[in-house]
DNA sequence: GTCTATAGTGCGATAGAC
DNA sequence: GTCTATCGCACTATAGAC
């Protein structure tokens, strides 16, 4: 089994299975052709059922859509949570990355795509619960310097962590390597010394 | 005007007006609604004129979606040509990503999305051209060190660039000094100190 | 919770006039 | 180079039986 510093915590939603099932599938898919490409007839075939038995659950795409990025940007709001709560705030910044890295790692074959889609960011954006989200994540990687330096510097370690947990380049390296190389890099790009109390190898 | 290092060149494939505009309005749309997202019917309306129009400059969507990244992507051709031009090779990566932050920064506000979008990915992959392509790219920013630690650096600085420079929390960086951060930066993580013939402020 | 069947719309793509 | 008109199909979404 493979070492993980974080665990996932309880569910923020409650589900039917049927709506995990769809949810599951919608993930896998938007991913793997957009939310854009992916119709609500790929969904019901990638688990077996009608169109309408995926609308008995979710009256909408949009919902489906919302409920598909629920998890993942829980799990942010988690990591969040944990930064913040951090004292002495100096390790705060490791705290939020590690936990960060741990998402992107969990996700590595679809957050390249989902992270970027637009029509995932138009309806994101829409939700002022997220917006939060993203100003705490700004404060936490920017430390509450808003110079360019600061903020281009907070962009690139965000986009750095989330595209290269994707990245063809490291898909044959496997999640706990690629976890510890991401902390490093990371911390070391943010001017952070990382504790090693390492996951085990 | 803004000071610019590297100029455009001339273009690999000549187009007609009609065919410009199309490709333009193409990129645009990609950019804010995803390839899938994005009908032949909105592309016509942009412009100004029907479906039937647009078909008639190209055969297929495939088509307009090749010639839409048609352009970047032979900019990131030149890119790598120039670096691996420069000798002694020590230069090379700093010449590379010089390259690659003018390319990422004259579209800041579309390459985000285009970067991931699976339609694109899936399309460019078919095309040996485009994978000899990331094969320079890999090449260059790992200077050819096959190490986990290497090509996770190389995926991280890719993304990083690509990313950070279409990241809501740059918008309101001008360009000149989005391009000068990025490229300290940049370098900074890859460990090339960056010679300091910077552009004019 | 899943099904069949269908409404209404928009899609990619084509034919042929101007 | 652009138009009108259209084809066949897939789409989101709904109604109602089981």
């Amino acid at each position: 089994m493979a070492a993980r510093t974080h665990d996932a915590g309880s569910p923020t939603v409650r589900r039917s299975a049927a709506q995990t099932r769809i949810i599951d599938a919608a993930f896998e898919l938007f991913a793997e052709h957009g939310v854009g490409g992916t119709s609500l007839q790929m969904i019901a075939d990638e688990i077996g059922v009608t169109k309408a038995a995926v609308y008995h659950q979710f009256k909408t795409k949009e919902s489906i859509i919302l409920a598909a990025v629920e998890e993942p940007l829980a799990k942010l709001e988690a990591a969040a949570d944990a930064a913040e709560t951090e004292s002495p705030a100096s390790g705060a910044v490791e705290v939020f990355l590690s936990h960060l890295i741990d998402l992107v790692v969990d996700h590595r074959a679809q957050l390249r795509s989902l992270s970027t889609d637009p029509a995932i960011g138009r309806l994101v954006d829409g939700h002022e619960r997220f917006q939060r989200l993203r100003e705490r994540e700004r404060r936490l990687l920017t430390s509450g310097d808003d110079s360019p330096t600061a903020r281009v510097r907070a962009a690139m370690v965000s986009s750095a962590l989330t595209g290269a947990a994707s990245h063809a380049l490291v898909a044959d390296i496997d999640d706990d390597t690629l976890r510890a190389e991401l902390l490093r890099l990371g911390c070391a790009f943010l001017g952070v010394t990382p504790s090693d109390d390492a996951p085990p190898s």
